[in-house]
DNA sequence: TTAAAATTTGCCACCGGTGGCAAATTGTCG
DNA sequence: CGACAATTTGCCACCGGTGGCAAATTTTAA
């Protein structure tokens, strides 16, 4: 361990006896390096634990090795495994993460964005739901010529920047298991309908539901906003209808945790009487009683595949394909379901 | 909004009908600048959106304006809360969060980190526990003159870079709570015992207990390892145990939530039968059924508080009064304790 | 009024790398 | 074997700021 001195490129250039910018090439993968001059100084950067200065490199080369994290979702657990799956690849590329939660109600949320990447001259960003359905905001980087990749349930015509998680596709198998359940009242508490993603889930649910003569109308929908309190609140009008569903599928598995709630302040028993679905997921859908059947999202594989379309787009290489990113959430079947009562 | 093109320091001498050099005075604040001649740089400085670039000011002046977080920590909860007390104060003062979890039990944990910190040249490090409990890393930096600041239990006799949560203490006033309702047969899940915050948590408790008669032995401790399938499996050994326990406490909440899933499947009512607590106050805690009675540690205080010393370390100002930093955790009272039963 | 001191400001080298281009070296072929 | 092409390598300017020091200006004191 001798991380001690910190040693620069000039070091490395003279031990070698060659000049810096044959060193800045090895560095740099250059192909016009003679192989045993390579690999002479490839030894030496190795033996004295050279590492090149990030803002020296950044100031000169216009790169500054560091992705920004850009988010406003109140989900830390989601925030968490996105953040360990773009870590892992930063890690194997040599790129730092720099994280930025931000407001992106605020009228100012695209200025605070810019000037994050402005002030911090992350090379790139990568944009969590439900930034991520910001067109303004993708647009600008665009304009700004910022790489970035959004993280979302659909193509939003951007497909080059963008990986999708199949969010109608997923719900459609929650709703083909409920109807398997035997369920025909169902109530559903979506998320946001200003939300893209609220819509596929909705959608998903709906196109199964109505081919077999679920109906799902006013009476037992209703917009949550993505926070348990608000499926506590949601559920306790449901469930005090008549008639009373036999399952309520909420768009988040923290809303579905109040659900759960609900229905046990309201002494109604879970699944016995109630089936409840959440999507997600999270931790907290294996933790609660009883556990929730979800759709699991996976999240650090998602972010993992993100954050590698970035560095693509970063610094492109020759050889690799291009195509579009999809990942599919699938069912995780748990305590909270079961068949309906006769 | 015209964040359009990079403006340079030397646009705005440029503009302003000055040398750059007084301009750069004017961004670090320099006192040597007559009032109106600083005036008017503020003026078009503002005007024009001029952000310094990070890249060559770190270059020139060796300072990065990141700051790392250092952290091994598998609550996703703990370490979102975390980033955003810190965030809040790095926005504040110019700085940028770079995140880095690590492995601290491994080998070459203290090079991982070293090398973390020469990459990425941040000016300093935040430590979370538990890796902040390794004297080791704290004296390494030392060494190699990194500012760090520790977020700890005790004093670990480095009291100008830490910031302490008094977890002792706080036990005291959860045992209390649990002698105040009737408990005499109490079980307690430590966190592992190399922890020091284990034995500081395990340390309040036996004190409050000797005193009221509550006996602490063997057969009613157990070392968990802080996580949720740990408390689960510790509760079932417990629980099986003649006489049973009237009341478990847990090291965290992660493990009293699975300390309540043990009494679920074994049949025992929450809080009838069995008083449960953990520690933190994480969501689950609220969310769970029944809700758990927990100590609430202030973590986006006890983050911001400890991002604010590490950048006065960095820069230090000279009316900066420079004490010790000190958090206590206290009782927040919920549904999964309650009276013995006579 | 003038010299000396204090305050402001500007010049230039430098931080540690990268990029363009020319120079040096090696290889190829008639 | 010499001329020419291809491959390697080095020189030097530059990225956008900061720091030291001297120069210019203003203030104070005699």
């Amino acid at each position: 361990m001798e991380n001690k001195t910190n040693v620069t490129i000039n070091d490395v250039a003279r031990i070698a006896g060659v000049s810096k910018r044959t060193v800045s090439r090895v560095i740099n993968g250059s192909d016009a390096v003679g192989k045993q001059t390579r690999e002479h100084i490839e030894a030496i950067i190795k033996e004295v634990n050279f590492q090149p200065d990030k803002q020296a490199r950044g100031l000169a080369s216009k790169r500054s090795y560091l992705l920004g994290l850009i988010y406003d979702n109140p989900d830390a657990l989601y925030i968490d495994q996105v953040q360990r799956g773009a870590l892992e690849i930063c890690a194997n590329l040599g790129f730092e993460l720099v994280v930025h939660p931000c407001q992106w109600e605020n009228q100012d949320f695209i200025e605070d964005c810019l000037n994050f990447i402005g002030r911090s001259r992350v090379d790139g960003v990568l944009i969590l739901p439900p930034v991520s359905e910001s067109n303004l905001l993708a647009e600008t980087l665009s304009k700004e010529n910022v790489p970035y990749i959004r993280i979302a349930s659909t193509d939003l015509e951007d497909s080059n920047n963008i990986v999708i998680t199949k969010e109608r596709e997923a719900m459609r198998e929650l709703a083909t298991h409920i109807v398997e359940l035997g369920h025909k009242n169902v109530a559903i508490i979506t998320g946001p309908m200003n939300y893209h993603s609220s819509k596929e889930r909705l959608g998903g649910l709906t196109e199964v539901f109505s081919k077999h003569g679920v109906v799902i109308g006013p009476d037992n929908l209703i917009e949550g906003k993505n926070r348990y309190e608000s499926g506590l609140e949601c559920a306790k009008q449901l469930l005090t209808r008549s008639p009373r569903p036999t399952a309520i599928l909420a768009n988040n598995d923290q809303m579905a945790a109040g659900v759960i709630r609900a229905a046990f302040d309201l002494g109604i028993k879970v699944p016995e009487e109630l089936s409840v679905a959440g999507f997600d997921d999270n931790i907290i859908a294996s933790r609660i009683i009883p556990s929730l059947t979800t759709m699991r999202r996976p999240v650090e594989e998602i972010s993992r595949l993100a954050t590698q379309k970035l560095i693509r787009n970063i610094k492109p290489e020759p050889n690799a394909s291009n195509k579009k990113i999809t990942v599919t959430p699938y069912l995780i079947t748990r305590e909270s379901t079961s068949h309906v009562k006769k």
